[in-house]
DNA sequence: TTACGAATTGAAGAATTAAGCAATTTGACA
DNA sequence: TGTCAAATTGCTTAATTCTTCAATTCGTAA
């Protein structure tokens, strides 16, 4: 196996480690959205999640559409949807080993 | 939805943005392996396979275990095959899209 | 005990990345 | 044309992350 490949692989994971980003790539699953709704939905300042935009959108996970004054959002594709979904899964895994470790910590404190 | 939860999952992708992490948990998806094998597989400094290797344990993403005088290392999870799988897909399209781009250039260069 | 191999840790410098502010572009409209 | 709002870009500082080397731990066997 090629060794770019994975060098490609580690860069789109990091375009995807930060919360902006993250939360702009939910929010578009439900379908396209123009940045002023990403804005009000995130609250962070434009500039910043310009910046942001900038970096999924170079990545090629979005693709942005100007719309008169506006500039709209979309998914590149929607398999993204399943790598959430893949995400979701593995942390909720991750938490519950936490919580579990959690519990026994407090077992431990009360015996 | 609560802001820290992005967060969560941020930092989650972000430990997957590194090469050689990637790599290691490719080759975990077949079963556990000793340092030794991944160090002979991947082909990089002991100590920076180590760092790498601290940073997926910190996450909780794998576990290591010591036998004897080696260390082996699983996924804590088999769900991570799954987001690999995901990850593949789109890597695949977005690909496919840059290939079809450098075909249209080729295109009109001819033109 | 001493020595040796396997693996990890600590620390320092280089390189990347993020955040915020000012300046700029682009389209809409008076 | 001039102006306003939407969005992006450039730039500077602070914070993270990566790589490498030296030192350390842990187990095994002489």
């Amino acid at each position: 196996m090629p060794v770019p490949l994975h060098q490609a692989k580690a860069e789109f994971f990091r375009t995807l480690g930060h919360p902006v980003r993250v939360r702009v790539l939910e929010l578009l699953q439900d379908g396209p959205l123009p940045v002023r709704d990403l804005l009000s939905a995130i609250g962070v300042e434009a500039s910043n999640l310009s910046q942001q935009l900038a970096v999924l959108r170079r990545a090629g996970i979005v693709t942005a559409t100007r719309e008169g004054a506006t500039v709209v959002y979309a998914l590149s594709t929607p398999d993204v949807a399943d790598l959430m979904f893949a995400a979701r899964s593995i942390l909720a895994e991750l938490l519950a080993g936490q919580g579990e470790l959690l519990a026994e910590l407090r077992a431990e404190a009360r015996g």
